[in-house]
RNA sequence: GGAGAGGUGCCGGAGUGGACGAACGGGGCGGUCUCGAAAACCGCUGUGGGCCUUGCGCCCACCGUGGGUUCGAAUCCCACCCUCUCCGCCA
């Protein structure tokens, strides 16, 4: 959520952002009309109000009984004409935080410009794309071959985009969890684990409502929403507190599922494990202070590179332009790893400052030390990584000509000891 | 799912129609005392919004949430949510 003084105050810095992003900028002067309605309505709702306060305090200590009939007979009829009144302000509220609610963050000044991902800008590639004497396979030859991915079985279960890890390939999943979450407490960040359902007001407070309520699950019956990511929970552990100054930064991580409706053409990305309907994911997730996030985002990313390292894969970042954007995101990283046997980059994780749009959605605030009035906290969230993709990274890049595939030698405590998948 | 109890400020806890934004206690902050500290005593201590004569101002709202009754609601009525206790069911 956007602060409406800033709105107010500089329409056109705010008319710019949104330009930036491919939004239409006239969404400002809708704000500014129904906030204008708003406080001229406000400022007469008031003044009824302050007038009934007054004299419903003297109305017990009139003696006159006919005086005191006729000012209740007065306030009763202010009272009505209030209670219309009312209603029409509320009215104007109700649009005015809908239309807030649907206006994206703005671009943070040093993100370049661009329509869309093709503008986006590869800040550096870090490793050499893997070399093979044979022709590499892609994960949805090798992972059935190993016997450790059963689409089939998948389907059956629970229909197109759902597959089943087995064996070794389950094993291997679970490794990359425990790993990466040992990573990351190492990296100085909590481990939580949350609900994997949330009330609606907690997807709202992350930013994936209204706009993304078509990408959602949710509860028909009961105000139960499954996390499309560690993200929304993580989002609401402070939702509606005043945290101490010094409390930051707060640094947390946690595993959960993430479940999303792909409503996407059939035919893209359907084969393999890159984009289902439910997939796993460790997530960082900070609460810091506004002067700090603009190098907590930096020392965020380096902690995900620093997975992508230490599993030996290649991979680059990528700064996002201002048409790529996520909703919340005022400036994001992806990291994307090469998969050799797609032949293809695949975005592993998204690195993002969200700066004080989560915090004002969700009214997190801290209290300044120096005294003063309790102020948005800045949030930032990454992943690290998303667990599919990984796997499809692993097993692309350490595959050996027989179909067997190194296992990366990070992750071998967490494999009993075992080096190698093999076919069965 | 059934029965009961309850949701008040940073915390505990009063308040059942009129000066209650909220007693009292604790905590925190400031001060007095002290070589210093503790104790004691005194004072201060919510959030959001609107207005302009930007005053250390005025006004409005907030006692789980949303409605209702009333001139007036923390207080009465209705619905919902949440917490706790007991019973049932259950991984």
């Amino acid at each position: 959520m956007l602060d409406l003084n800033l709105i107010r105050r500089q329409p056109d810095l705010v008319k710019e952002g949104l330009r930036k992003r491919g939004e239409d900028p006239a969404l400002v002067d809708q704000v500014l009309e129904l906030d204008a309605q708003r406080r001229a309505l406000l400022k007469q709702v008031e003044a009824m109000r302050a007038e009934r306060n007054r004299v419903s305090k003297e109305i017990p200590r009139m003696t006159d009984p006919d005086a005191r009939a006729a000012k209740i007979a007065a306030m009763r009829t202010l009272g009505d004409e209030l209670k219309a009144l009312e209603q029409r302000l509320r009215a104007v509220e109700d649009r005015l935080h809908e239309q807030l609610a649907w206006m994206p963050n703005l671009p943070a000044d040093d993100v370049p410009l661009g329509a869309d991902e093709h503008d986006n800008v590869v800040v550096r590639t870090v490793g050499e794309k893997p070399t093979f004497d044979f022709t590499p396979q892609p994960h949805w030859d090798l992972g059935p071959a190993l016997g450790i991915l059963d689409f089939d079985r998948g389907v059956k279960l629970s229909g197109s985009r759902f597959y089943v890890l087995r064996g070794a390939g389950a094993r291997l999943q679970r490794a990359l969890i425990q790993w990466m979450l040992d990573l990351h407490i190492r990296q100085g960040y909590v481990e939580q684990y949350p609900p994997f359902m949330v009330r609606e007001r907690v997807v709202f407070a992350s930013g994936q409502l209204p706009k993304f309520r078509d990408n959602l699950y949710h509860d028909a019956e009961e105000d139960f929403w499954w996390v499309p990511t560690a993200e929304v929970p993580l989002t609401g552990l402070h939702m509606d507190e005043i945290l101490a100054e010094e409390d930051l930064p707060l640094y947390y991580t946690a595993y959960t599922p993430c479940f999303r409706r792909e409503k996407m053409s059939a035919g893209k990305d359907v084969r393999g494990i890159k984009r289902g309907h439910q997939f796993d994911k460790v997530e960082m997730y900070k609460f810091v202070h506004p002067d700090t996030s603009d190098r907590e985002l930096e020392a965020m990313l380096a902690d995900a590179e620093e997975t992508l390292r230490l599993l030996g894969l290649t991979y680059r970042v990528v700064q996002l332009c201002t048409g790529d954007l996520g909703f919340a995101a005022r400036k994001t990283y992806d990291l994307e790893v090469w998969a050799p046997g797609s032949g293809e980059w695949l975005e592993v994780s998204s690195v993002s400052n969200v700066g004080d749009f989560q915090a004002r959605r969700a009214n997190i605030r801290y209290r300044p030390k120096a005294g003063g009035r309790p102020r948005f906290v800045h949030t930032l969230n990454g992943s690290g990584l998303g667990l599919p993709r990984t796997l499809i990274a692993i097993l692309e890049t350490y595959q050996q000509a027989d179909g067997s595939v190194v296992i990366p030698e990070v992750l071998r405590p967490y494999m009993g000891g075992m080096e190698v998948l093999r076919p069965a």
